[in-house]
DNA sequence: TGTACATCAGTGAACGCGCGTTCACTGATGTAC
DNA sequence: TGTACATCAGTGAACGCGCGTTCACTGATGTAC
């Protein structure tokens, strides 16, 4: 049946939710498309109606999660607050509404152009933001705490979800936020 | 055919060294149980002769290439060194030689209890490596600047694989070793 | 405003393919005498 | 040392399954009059 031009628009939303929390969870590969489409409320014959691939989908999913706020840059978080969540165990157990760089950075690397490209947008926002508040004198001396920050916080949250000791995990994560050059 | 115990131990030596070589290029999911095999030179039914899932042999072959030197600690690069080459373009445009850690970490995270346990005690050996070469004072000190050490280095060099621009890549690369705590 | 019809998003069965895994068979190894 | 035979690693065809993708059909939408 057909269905209105909103509810068309709802329902690609929908998929592109499912999609970006399923692909943090369990990577891209083990997610099939009918999956993805079940928990959007379809099935999975009308996924084609929305995107050529399950490639094109992932790019696409990727983008909904790191696209910048529709607010600005002004509604978001301090460097200080945003990092204190970032390295926090309870997102370390929650990667499905996570960081897409620590869940999926090693698949991304193996993707699709269009994957890279969004992922690479994002970086340099997170780098220009990160900057912008890190303590430190020169320009190029807050861009390079911006970066090995964000690095940082990137590798710190990969280890701490490998490491099977609880203690260490955590330690990983404290001892990074403690680096960090945000209050 | 029956080959002899050295042929035995050698096949099983080439199949984990081509799986560790595979899964680190394309990830554990892409590459398949026959792939590996014939890498190896062998056929793909002998492999349940050799390892009872494609599971086991993802956690033998991260074992194999994160094991300590037998020749033990003294025979390792000093950790400038290392990080020098961990920290290059070589390092970042040849990944199935390069470190499991930033090729594998995310999919690693949610891999077999065996695969977190062995790279649990690699990250151990790392920390304690590193703590013993950081500048600084105190031992706790010490602990944190080799913490952050690595996870900036895994964090860096996932970054550097998913941006598509070679600038950028290259400077996350140089800041994040500008700020290592060795030579 | 009401009616007739063209549109097209969604459904669900089906397709082709490649995967992990199994198994009957082969033939070189290595042991027993 | 030589010979006969039991062992067992490797081969390659086959199995069952689930995946991404396709497609004929359905029926609510929304446009034309």
């Amino acid at each position: 049946m057909k269905v209105s031009k909103e509810q068309v628009a709802a329902h690609r939303a929908r998929i592109l939710a499912a999609a970006a929390r399923l692909f943090r969870l369990r990577g891209f590969e083990d997610v099939t498309v009918a999956e993805v489409m079940k928990e959007a409320g379809l099935t999975h014959g009308a996924f084609y109606g929305h995107f050529p691939s399950k490639e094109a989908l992932i790019a696409g999913a990727i983008e909904w999660v790191v696209a910048p706020a529709p607010g600005g840059a002004g509604t978001r978080m301090r460097a200080a607050a945003y990092a204190d969540g970032y390295l926090s165990a309870r997102h370390r157990d929650d990667p499905a509404s996570g960081c897409t760089f620590s869940s999926l950075g090693a698949e991304a690397a193996r993707g699709s152009t269009d994957l890279r490209r969004v992922m690479t947008e994002s970086t340099r926002r997170q780098i220009d933001r990160f900057s912008a508040e890190a303590e430190g004198g020169a320009a190029h001396e807050k861009r390079r705490a911006a970066i090995t920050a964000w690095s940082g916080m990137v590798g710190a949250m990969v280890l701490a979800r490998i490491v099977d000791d609880d203690k260490l995990s955590k330690e990983i994560l404290a001892e990074t936020r403690a680096s960090l050059p945000f209050g």
